[in-house]
DNA sequence: GTCTATACGACGATAGAC
DNA sequence: GTCTATCGTCGTATAGAC
């Protein structure tokens, strides 16, 4: 659990919230996401790194400890950052919201973060499989946060009769967030408006291609 | 259009069909989907494809060109084949079927393929994010020809009313795929049996969560 | 903080023995 | 057909100037 770098800066008394070196980070962190996006793990190469941020390779080591921490920084802030921006989402709703409305405002937001952030945010979900599987194991506590996040929402929708119960909450759950995350693998000539991909994506989920009448 | 090794062997008179400089190719092939499958583009090694392969990494040059001779050949089986699939499995079925049963009927093979063969068939999917831009291109036809087909049983669906209309018929079409293609990513755990993940993902397809009856 | 230069290892590819 | 040995290239990481 040594951890150095996440809580910097460390200096003597905080005044700004984005100094400049908190402000690179930044910068590199996005341009290695967009690396790997199109390039995957092995082949974000820290040249390519160096080159969207404005630097040149060396100098990243600057702000961090090497190649690794700089995918594991990518990864963390996607993973974390999904589930907030949805937990935040669905906390929002009024109070004693249905089952329903929940599921639907997981799912409208789990799509408007792949949307909006295609890279940083989509980035991680290529990621996962692609890593060595050791290092796969550090990710795992965040994803199954996440997991267990719609798990809940799906069984009480369930037991409330308001989701079908005959599907295993575990594949429903995974069936949902998989049909959403491969919306980042879209050509772009395919998403003419975010709004149509919205209503779409529910409609579809929610009442399948037999449309909601059956 | 140089294309000296696709049609090998290229020997004096046919009389076997896997003479072994054949089945080695075969085992090659499917060594590298394997690794493509958990490493990613970039990051599979001749060694690794060699070590699964049972030889040393020198000797692969035997059967191929160089290292994207061989992740070309995974890639063209892998695309080839699910198209092949998923087009004699609606085939076969009895003259004047119904549009919704060949697109029930597309989604269960596809989904087939991607179950049985987790590595050579969901290697693919995966992998064509991830290549250089240039080599992409090689593959947009072999995929066109796989989503037109796709594309032409919506189509007729909607027209003929057994699919719903109020949804894009190329966004459809990438949403159920998509929905379909992520489940090479799932856990193992997740797959109790390949006739519930079935069952589950066409129920989910077709009517949504709502149930069948909404 | 960022640069240039360099040490070092890893991988793709070739050559020649068997 | 497959092996071992080797070359050349490229990418990570470090060192030290600015």
């Amino acid at each position: 659990m040594a951890d150095d770098k996440n809580s910097r800066p460390a200096r003597s008394a905080g005044h700004r919230a984005l100094p400049k070196s908190e402000a690179t980070r930044q910068k590199i962190i996005e341009a290695a996401a967009a690396v790997l996006a199109e390039r995957g793990y092995a082949g974000t190469k820290l040249s390519d790194i160096g080159a969207r941020a404005g630097m040149q390779a060396g100098s990243l080591y600057y702000h961090f400890d090497d190649r690794d921490d700089i995918v594991d920084q990518v990864l963390q802030r996607s993973i974390r950052g999904v589930y907030e921006r949805v937990r935040g989402a669905v906390e929002a709703l009024p109070p004693n919201s249905g089952e329903l409305v929940c599921l639907q405002t997981a799912i409208s937001e789990h799509l408007t973060v792949i949307l909006e952030s295609s890279d940083v945010s989509s980035a991680a979900l290529r990621l996962l499989g692609q890593l060595p599987p050791e290092s796969q194991r550090k990710y795992r506590n965040d994803q199954r946060t996440y997991g267990d996040y719609w798990h809940d929402i799906i069984v009480a929708g369930q037991a409330s009769g308001s989701i079908r119960g005959d599907i295993d909450p575990v594949r429903l759950r995974l069936f949902i967030i998989g049909q959403l995350n491969w919306v980042s693998e879209w050509p772009k000539s395919a998403i003419d408006s975010r709004e149509n991909v919205h209503r779409e994506a529910m409609a579809l989920i929610m009442g399948g291609v037999t449309g909601p009448v059956g």
